[in-house]
RNA sequence: GGGUGAUUAGCUCAGCUGGUUCAGAGCAUCUCGCUUACACCGAGAGGGUCGGGGGUUCGAAUCCCUCAUCACCCACCA
């Protein structure tokens, strides 16, 4: 059988997905083992596939990966949102495309049409994930409006009350005029924009031509205005108390109120007070009791007594002109105000009162902070505990606002009295809300006619925060969620801390109690997961979020084409410590900009690696093989040389270990990069390679193998394809279900550092000989005769068995013996604390030579200098150590050494 | 206004509990090599007073203070 010399990561991978899904390796079902549980933070339903969701699925999929390789019961539940706003947006265009209006429609209709185009186009980003090689256990894909999980939200609402947590209320809110409703406070998107700021000066009620003068956005909003503010302390307008003013175009009067809320150094320090379209106006007007005059419709556009039917922005434009012909505008500015807009539709959100279903979080949210706080939820990176601590601060925490005036989402189980809408009773079936309602207004003749059904949905968040437990039923009694709950990780980015991590740590609290039983909750936790893992943002190279309306995401699966599912899974993990944003140069982005193809390319780093480890592959295939060494010189050098891997590889085993229990996985994947291509590559193939056309002995070959299976287990989570395939090609014959995806996590073991200090010794040795021959212009692999001074330091290094054999073959020596004599041909060089001579035939250029030295010479006895002072220094003596002192005083020592050796070496080159 | 980070080689970034992984990696640059696993490669080299200043300490890239610059988040903006 013969390899392609390159490796091609797309054919490879493409056979191996499907073949781990016909093995079913990444189903999970409880069982004695422990588990390992991992949900996956939903993606909404319509999404695709972009940079943030392959850094955040490739974390989670090494997780998985590595605890099913350590035999956990490893199980990673996928699904997605149905993120009901974003979605519903896309519905409601796809409609109106082909020509049908929502306001035709049923909600059943609606709905409809909403789920088969859901079952027809979303998802898609499950089976691009699978691309990536998430190892999801597929079988228990879950989505957020199925009917279980709808049952869930239904159950937890009708609860909520129960408690009397819930309640609802007029409150001003932000409203989407795009999608007509209501939204949370962190759906709402605020940026500078350019506008102006309209003067406006309002006549003083009884008088001719005296007049006050107010700054404003938005002068439209005149036609809703309740009064007009002055600061009380402001004495440019003392004169106007108890007067009041007319209000252009609608010739309103309305009084003058004075209130603290008024910066006296903005605009002319007076203010326009409209309570239905102003947060602020809006206290106000609650504190002085004005009247609330809405002027717009729910799509934005005005009621009257003008420009009815008008959108509210033309209407800006057109009243700006007539109060210009009116004599009312003062002056126009050029202003830049923050302007809050839709996440969703990018609308401008509209301040609006109305009515909606609002949750306490006082007491929901201090359980949520003191689990993070005191509790067993640990965040990575710790700091983010900081910003967490801030938001769920009692003065920054408002009720949550649930309700939805949409039709996509689980209608939210309320029923009116169609008589008086203030009769409410919440129940999971109308036929219990009925029995309640006959119950409460003692009226056994109430007919479920009587009552009528809350149109509105609750917001998506609702379902989300029950993600960690509605996926494994929990409403019902469920034997998954006892074995599966809480989950070991969340890996997911901090934008959404808030909005859905703090709110899983609330619902785990408010309902795991009662869903486990006392004694499992009490053995194994409540909150729904033990880490945190917050991903960085990826951003361009110019620092901006990767968006879909900046066009700045590079096509994910265009880069998986090009590097492989393995490159771009290096590329990206090996730049993303855990929180820390991630800069990602995207090769696809915009080819006209070479700054950014000019910069590094992680994923590429990534694919070459696969390619090296192909190679490796190749170079072991191709040996042929002997039962026996040749000589006794080659089983000595084999023995070092597997000595040491032995020992490197322990070494990185247990680093890697330690990179992991600290979740440092751009650690890990480094350490095992630089082991793989540093010491396996290059220095242990090296040494056990046969020379040309040469056999290898079995005993070693099969060593190596061992070595290689190992590695590419502790690589599989990172590199799951590229590992599988060479796994398979390893061994012939392997039994069936012998598979790197299954395989066994090594276990660490110690290793000898005395040993690897010398090994480094022997690498800084080599070095120095390629140095010299690099110098001396000579062929790499002219054998050449190296001689050591005879000292007792050169005996004991060289004693170490094999490594003055392996130092021959590696270097190309034909000789490496003592000398006791200086050597005044080819090259002198200092290693470790030796002196060495590389004999060739040629003068060394004398000038450069001393040069050299005598620049060494001046930093090492500098070196040696601070090292004296720093020992000569009683106080560090004292304060420091043993250990450290000890350290420094060999430090001292091999430095006073290697001056003898320069000042020597100098001496001589005269 | 409140909060959080960042500043280390030309670029992108690691660097955890202060001391042998302490000044690192990849890319880029330079020199030499198409050598028999790999030119997606190999061998070697150059390059940083760790943003400035102060402090704590026997010892600081690391801890504290301060200044500067740059990001980001929350709140708010007539």
């Amino acid at each position: 059988m013969t390899l392609p010399t390159q490796y091609n990561a797309e054919d490879v991978e493409s056979k191996w997905y499907q073949y781990w899904m016909d093995k079913g390796y990444f189903r999970s079902t409880p069982d004695e083992r422990e588990p390992y549980t991992i949900v996956i933070p939903p993606p909404n339903v319509t999404g695709v596939l972009h940079m943030g969701h392959m850094l955040n699925n490739t974390v989670q999929d090494v997780l998985i990966r590595k605890a099913r390789l350590e035999g956990k019961n490893a199980c990673w539940v996928p699904g997605t949102d149905h993120a009901s706003i974003a979605t519903e947006a896309k519905v409601v265009k796809l409609l109106r495309e082909k020509g049908i209006k929502k306001s035709d429609l049923s909600r059943e209709e609606f709905l409809k049409y909403a789920f088969e185009w859901k079952d027809k186009y979303g998802g898609l980003i499950l089976e691009q994930l699978k691309m990536l090689g998430a190892s999801c256990d597929w079988e228990r894909t879950r989505f957020t409006m199925e009917e279980k999980l709808s049952d869930s939200v239904i159950k937890a609402f009708v609860d909520l009350h129960k408690k009397g947590l819930l309640y609802r209320g007029l409150r001003m809110t932000n409203w989407d005029p795009a999608a007509q409703t209501v939204l949370s406070n962190e759906e709402v998107i605020h940026s500078q924009e350019n506008s102006k700021l309209y003067h406006v000066r309002y006549r003083i009620e009884g008088t001719e031509d005296d007049w006050v003068t107010i700054a404003t956005t938005r002068p439209e909003t005149i036609l809703a205005d309740a009064a007009v503010a002055i600061h009380p302390d402001d004495e440019r307008y003392t004169h106007l108390k108890g007067k009041k003013v007319i209000i252009p175009m609608v010739n309103r009067v309305v009084p003058i109120i004075f209130d603290k809320y008024v910066k006296m150094d903005f605009g002319t320090g007076a203010l326009k007070v409209t309570p239905a379209h102003d947060m602020n106006d809006y206290d106000i007007g609650q504190r002085h009791n004005l009247e609330v005059i809405d002027m717009l419709h729910d799509n934005g556009r005005l009621k009257g007594p003008f420009y009815v039917g008008m959108d509210r922005e033309d209407a800006r434009k057109q009243i700006a002109k007539d109060l210009k012909f009116q004599g009312h505008i003062v002056k126009i500015e050029n202003y830049s105000n923050s302007v809050g807009r839709s996440e969703r539709t990018n609308a401008v959100v509209e301040p609006k009162l109305t009515k909606q279903w609002f949750l306490k979080m006082e007491g929901l949210s201090a359980t949520a902070l003191e689990a993070v706080e005191n509790g067993p939820v640990d965040f990575l990176p710790e700091h983010m505990l900081n910003t967490y601590r801030n938001w769920l601060k009692p003065e920054n925490v408002r009720d949550w606002c649930i309700s939805r005036q949409l039709w996509w989402g689980q209608q939210i189980p309320a029923w009116y009295l169609k008589e008086d809408k203030e009769q409410i009773f919440v129940a999971e079936t109308p036929e219990e809300a009925l029995l309640q309602a006959q119950e409460k207004l003692s009226n056994p003749e109430l007919t479920i006619e009587d009552l009528e059904r809350e149109e509105d949905v609750v917001d998506t968040w609702f379902s989300s925060w029950l993600w960690p437990m509605s996926v494994f039923d929990a409403f019902e009694d469920s034997k998954e969620m006892q074995y599966y709950y809480p989950t070991n990780v969340l890996v997911t980015g901090w934008d959404i801390m808030y909005l859905w991590v703090a709110r899983m740590v609330m619902a785990g609290y408010e309902w795991a109690p009662g869903l486990l039983g006392e004694d499992l909750a009490k053995e194994k936790g409540v909150h729904p997961f033990k880490h945190v893992y917050f991903t960085g943002m990826v951003r361009d190279n110019m620092g901006r979020k990767m968006s879909k309306s900046l066009g700045n995401s590079p096509d994910s699966l265009a880069l998986i084409k090009k590097y492989g599912a393995d490159g771009v899974r290096y590329g990206i993990l090996s730049a993303a410590a855990a929180g820390g944003d991630v800069i990602f140069d995207a090769p696809f982005v915009d080819k006209t900009k070479t700054a950014i193809q000019n910069k590094s390319d992680l994923c590429n780093t990534g694919s070459k690696f696969s390619n090296k480890l192909w190679n490796a592959l190749r170079m072991i295939k191709g040996l042929e093989v002997i039962e026996k060494p040749a000589n006794e010189r080659i089983a000595n050098v084999n023995a070092f040389a597997i000595k040491w891997l032995e020992n490197e590889y322990n070494k990185t085993l247990d680093s890697v270990e330690k990179s992991f229990e600290s979740l440092r996985l751009s650690e890990a994947v480094k350490t095992l990069y630089n082991f793989v291509w540093g010491d396996f590559c290059s220095w242990y193939l090296e040494m056990i390679k046969p020379d040309y056309l040469k056999p290898i002995d079995r005993a070693t070959l099969d060593t190596t193998i061992d070595f290689f299976e190992k590695i590419m287990t502790l690589l599989h989570p990172f590199m799951p394809f590229i590992t599988e395939e060479i796994w398979a090609h390893l061994r012939e014959n392997r039994a069936e279900g012998d598979d790197c995806t299954v395989s066994t996590w090594p276990t660490a073991e110690a290793f000898d550092e005395q040993f690897l200090y010398k090994t480094s010794l022997l690498k800084d040795l080599v070095g120095s000989i390629r140095n010299a021959r690099d110098k001396g212009q000579l062929p790499k692999k002219e054998l050449l005769e190296l001689l050591v001074k005879d000292t007792e330091a050169a005996h004991t290094f060289l004693a170490e068995n094999g490594l003055k054999e392996t130092i021959e073959k590696i270097a190309f020596l034909k000789n490496f013996d003592y000398t006791t004599e200086d050597q005044h041909e080819g090259a002198a060089f200092i290693s470790g604390t030796e002196q060495y001579y590389l004999l060739f035939e040629q003068k060394v250029d004398v000038a450069a030579e001393r040069k050299k030295l005598e620049g060494e010479l001046k930093q090492k006895r500098g070196f040696v200098m601070g090292i004296e002072k720093k020992l000569s220094n009683e106080r560090f003596v004292n304060g420091a150590p043993a250990k450290v002192i000890e350290m420094e005083r060999k430090k001292l020592a091999d430095g006073k050494a290697k001056i003898q050796l320069l000042i020597d070496s100098l001496d001589k080159l005269k």
